[in-house]
DNA sequence: AAACTATTTAAATATTTAACTAATTACATA
DNA sequence: TATGTAATTAGTTAAATATTTAAATAGTTT
């Protein structure tokens, strides 16, 4: 499997992840918000599939992306490892952005 | 500044990171965990000072690394943006691990 | 001041990564 | 079956990154 870390380091390939947030899209679709081409945006596809941060599903002649939210929830536990299996600050941080949004 | 994204990528210097975890170190100290050299550590720590990752204190002919929180808080903002704002999966998986902890 | 210690910076090299164009695969449809 | 469409794979190039050795900087000690 390929590091989610060098996955998710690119800009491009954070901003796809966060254009699958509202549900699945095609290579095609996706494309129309990058500059590069087709095969470009094939490769970081494959870049996220092995790092599984993405799932693919095939249906006729297209293919869907969607978010595997398991593999990034992996990504959040080094933080908690580097803030000392406290939570604590990961807690807060957490819970003062609820207030905000509920303010 | 430099990316924390390309920053974090890095094996090494996520180790660097959860090294400091319980505490500032000296390159010095740092560099007796890994197989490469000083200069190259120093690199690793430019990287990591170049993203607000770490701070360095100076004192005497020495440097202090310490872990910059704040600078960590922020990726994880991303890992939010990516959740939809909802926040409710990485509440829920704090909270999991919190439970875990206390059983 | 000379020698020593801690660390960084510079220059060179090797490896990895991102992008392109062109070719290929797989499916759909006329 | 020929043509079109969606997407990937291959081969290449350019740029970025990690590492090394050697030199430089800065502070300490004799």
């Amino acid at each position: 499997m390929g590091s989610p870390w060098k996955a998710i380091a690119d800009d491009s390939r954070r901003q796809i992840l966060l254009m699958l947030k509202d549900g699945e899209k095609t290579p095609s679709q996706i494309a129309t918000h990058f500059d590069f081409t087709l095969a470009a945006l094939s490769t970081h596809l494959k870049v996220l599939r092995d790092a599984s941060l993405v799932s693919e599903r095939k249906e006729g002649q297209n293919r869907f992306y969607s978010l595997n939210q398991k593999q990034s929830l992996g990504l959040v536990k080094f933080f908690e490892l580097m803030w000392g299996y406290k939570l604590d600050s990961l807690k807060e941080y957490v819970e003062n952005k609820e207030k905000k949004k509920t303010q």
